[in-house]
DNA sequence: CCAATATTCAACCAAATGGTTGACGATTGC
DNA sequence: GCAATCGTCAACCATTTGGTTGAATATTGG
């Protein structure tokens, strides 16, 4: 019985995954693109997508014979919700969140990886 | 490569081990006191406890010939930080999870502990 | 001392994961 | 039209994961 939440949280345990969703947070990516700057193969990015769409966490369209991928912030709210109600802690601002997406993210991109 | 940040996500990737987080929430637990309420044999819990303890989610003392799990807050700071770099979302208030925590804690003091 | 309790260890298993390669179906540009 | 490009699919492989059972190790209580 594989809840959502599970699926966010297990594709977020993956720095792949999560490098490509800072990727995503500067900009829409073709897959190709996306895949560049890895060193394992097309086909295994292909299957990290796969799984951060089925998180939700991504949407791909294709328009073409290009497929664009797009982030999806909406997911992350059942893994802030759960972390809210496990801690008490105060809310992850998801709304601050889309507005950052919607504006800000072209101005400051942020290479975050450790 | 495994960043501690992999592991923390990866172990709150799987709903056995959120509850029991939630259950260490409560209070501190004995070993076969976590795993009363699964149906799953106590090597797998015990498993599971490791996979929280290497995640740094919780901590196990042995006192006599019984293990006290404890709850460890502090491993959630790295799975916040990156989504507060992430989504530039407001910080989770981890100081104010401790604080809850305490207070939690002080108001039903565990019997058992000295 | 002895039996019960608490927990882990070891061996094993099935299924999932992350990767590969090569072939394949679309789509595009020259 | 046809070759190049985009992306997935299928088959395969090694490793990890989540579970089992049974034996083993401490520790405690009577």
């Amino acid at each position: 019985m594989d809840t959502q939440l599970d699926i966010v949280f297990a594709a977020l345990g993956d720095a792949t995954r999560r490098r490509i969703l800072s990727m995503l947070l500067e900009d829409d990516m073709a897959v190709t693109d996306v895949a560049e700057p890895f060193e394992i193969s097309l086909a295994a990015i292909s299957k990290h997508l796969a799984v951060l769409t089925s998180a939700g966490l991504i949407s791909q369209e294709k328009r073409g014979r290009v497929k664009w991928c797009k982030l999806e912030p909406d997911a992350l709210r059942d893994a802030s919700a759960w972390m809210k109600g496990f801690g008490q802690m105060e809310a992850v601002d998801l709304d601050a969140f889309e507005k950052f997406l919607d504006r800000e993210l072209s101005v400051d991109p942020n290479p975050d990886q450790p």
